[in-house]
DNA sequence: CGAAACTTTGAGTCGGATCAAAGTCTGTGG
DNA sequence: CCACAGACTTTGATCCGACTCAAAGTTTCG
């Protein structure tokens, strides 16, 4: 019965998300469980709970099932550089198990539900099933696009165009696993992971966002932000 | 006689930088005569010469074998990042044949020398020869912290602290193959160059680069840099 | 209801951008 | 071997986006 256990392992949580995420998208039904049952059985942690450490040798794989989590690292005087948000789908540390020890650290940015693998599993894993070595080949290679956007971004464009940029890229990315839609998402973090994330001052940030809401380019209701001029905000964000 | 035909395909140019490269590196002989022989013979190409097209869905693997050559990309407005150097030993585009077509565009900074190999040999590569897929994997994951280390710059790091750690990595990248000594290498491109790189104008760069001359953290004579205060250096590039 | 965390606003400063022009180097043809 | 053109580097003057410091609102949660 391993679809029943593919549910239960994930009770309470769609498993669209997960199912449409880099790693796992696309895979029959028989080789998304058995991902599912090299993961450890959910966890649930606070807000800014350490999901893991920098430099250590053995960091687990996380895979996010429900909320945000962020890769990030700390210079030597305290200035943090957020790498990347993780949403549910998305997983943690799987250059880790190559580079040697993790160049970075993860924590939640909201409460999350996450899952773990070992790193003797998924070690395993990359040596004995060819489409999981395929997968994590593909996996890295989009992150690293990823981390090149973000390069981009920082190099060349100002506070407006970051700010346009990452809304989008956000929207595009949540859409593609069911959480967002008609131009609305949830973004469950502060304003300081946000301005850590674009390489701002929060008090830069808060003004920027001042500007583009009062222009409509997007409006806020609490965490929930909706997106008001789709071309208005991609002409912005020439990244796009 | 394979490594006749190893000595041959390179005449002319000592082998060290490719064979400690990240996809060379510690490969035993008839490995890395393989992996030449995969590739093309030597060519040479002029300063600014495009090696990939951006978008090319058919761009090859381009190993530099002498020279600088650089990954970039272009914004709407003209506005350039570049996202990396690439320098002997070095190789180009290996994500592209996983992600499809090539995100970003290459060309050279000084007259290169390099060898190609086509996207199809480097696809049955990954398929059939489980050293050279591993490879891949780690090359990627390396590419992907080298990115990340460039955007913790951008993010939070001011002009004087870019400029010191990127000479620190340059110097450690080259030294790694044989390419530096004595605190000394060869850079050879404009400072246009460098300042997209760093997310600098060229103007910018150019009075940074002057202060920390004559705070004697550096020399520059023609394309020669000595660092001539490598504790002063690591210092200001916190990243280090 | 109160404290802590987070967001927003204000005033002043500074790093880096822009615009412009003067040097310097490099390669080429006479 | 010199003269010249084009590319590159360096310097000057000015401007603006983003940072800093500070304090007042607002939300969240025990």
């Amino acid at each position: 019965m391993e679809n029943t256990e593919l549910v239960t392992r994930v009770a309470g949580y769609s498993l669209q998300p997960i199912a449409s995420s880099p790693l796992f998208r696309g895979l029959d039904r028989p080789s998304i469980t058995m991902l599912q049952q090299q993961h450890s059985l959910t966890r649930r942690a606070e807000r800014d709970t350490q999901l893991i450490q920098a430099m250590d040798p053995a960091a687990p794989l996380v895979t996010i099932v429900r909320g945000w989590a962020f890769r990030y690292s700390v210079l030597a005087d305290g200035r943090r550089q957020i790498l990347s948000f993780a949403l549910p789908g998305d997983t943690i540390g799987l250059d880790t198990l190559l580079t040697g020890a993790s160049a970075y650290a993860a924590q939640t940015a909201a409460p999350v539900v996450y899952a773990e693998m070992s790193r003797d599993r998924v070690m395993r894993l990359l040596r004995d099933v060819s489409w999981f070595h395929d997968r994590a080949l593909q996996a890295l290679a989009l992150e690293r696009t990823e981390a090149e956007r973000a390069l981009i971004r920082m190099g060349q464009c100002n506070a407006e165009e970051r700010v346009a940029s990452v809304l989008l890229e956000f929207y595009d990315r949540l859409a593609g696993r069911g959480l967002a839609a008609s131009n609305q998402f949830m973004l469950d973090f502060t304003q300081q992971h946000f301005a850590d994330y674009l390489g701002l001052t929060v008090v830069h940030l808060n003004r920027t966002l001042g500007r583009l809401r009062s222009r409509r380019l997007f409006s806020l209701s609490g965490h929930t932000v909706t997106l008001l001029d789709m071309p208005g905000l991609k002409r912005l964000a020439l990244t796009h």
